[in-house]
DNA sequence: ATTGAGACCTGTCGGC
DNA sequence: TGCCGACAGGTCTCAA
């Protein structure tokens, strides 16, 4: 992906959820890639220009990379960008939902990017860590579960892996998320296990290849309403509850 | 400033 | 079979 050249940019649907900024293919033109990086959700290429394409997959999103240069034979309806590099290969942007976006952020723009530069920490950063989770989590008036979708205390959970961390961590969604906080400068417990499971979740699902891969039902509490917790010597069954909209899952027993 | 509700979008699923 | 409503996801906008 490094060196690689955008030869031609098509919007064969530009109407996403946030519109592309103005000139977007034309600015990607004959820009070379200098890196490819990620902070949270958002994939950051940056271009020989300077400026960074942010792109974001919503729900729904997903690239194709293709060797050659002409798009699928056949165009699926949500393919919405199709970008043509060399050396030879077509990179199609699908998005069903279309709740993903792209956007050109310049180099002087991004420092003070609104969202980007409020990112809390790399979850499998060693910056994280449970003082860092805890020092975040200080006088939260939301509820746990709630600070975790947060974005600016820590980068990339979204709903389903904020309800396994906190099944993993014995945390119920539903507590303050305030009370995980320091307690005279140190990290209290639930704090450090919040923060290990975290990580462990993140992990497992890298090494599954997503939420969305194959063999589904490898959620511990996630669309498993109604099922015996799998906490070992739990004899609690899932519940369903709804947090600012969202559906979270969760053990009533052996999350406190 | 912080928080929550609503909007955005479409495919899928259950119920009638 | 077909229609309809509910629901899923992440983030932005707006209003308390």
């Amino acid at each position: 992906m490094q060196d690689a050249r955008f030869e031609r940019v098509l919007l064969r649907r530009p109407d996403l959820r946030t519109s592309f900024p103005r000139k977007f293919a034309a600015r990607l033109r004959t820009q070379t890639v200098v890196r490819v990086d990620r902070r949270g959700k958002y994939l950051l290429i940056e271009l020989s220009s300077g400026d960074t394409l942010v792109m974001h997959l919503g729900m729904s999103g997903s690239f194709n990379v293709e060797a050659g240069s002409s798009a699928r034979a056949e165009a699926d309806k949500h393919d919405h960008v199709v970008f043509e590099m060399s050396p030879s290969a077509t990179i199609t942007f699908n998005d069903p939902r279309r709740f993903g976006f792209m956007d050109l952020v310049t180099r002087k723009a991004m420092a003070g990017h609104a969202t980007l530069s409020k990112l809390g920490p790399e979850p499998l950063s060693p910056d994280f860590d449970a003082a860092v989770l805890a020092r975040a989590c200080k006088g939260k008036k939301t509820s746990l579960k709630v600070a975790l979708l947060d974005q600016r205390v820590v980068a990339g959970i979204g709903n389903i892996y904020a309800s396994e961390a906190l099944h993993r961590a014995g945390l119920s969604p539903r507590r303050k998320a305030s009370t995980i906080a320091t307690r005279g400068g140190a990290p209290l417990d639930s704090a450090v296990r919040l923060t290990a499971a975290i990580k462990a979740v993140l992990i497992d699902a890298i090494d599954c290849g997503g939420s969305y891969a194959a063999d589904g039902g490898r959620f511990r509490v996630y669309e498993r309403e109604g099922n015996h917790c799998l906490t070992k010597g739990c004899r609690g069954s899932i519940k369903r509850i709804t947090q600012i909209g969202r559906s979270t899952f969760f053990c009533p027993v052996c999350q406190k």
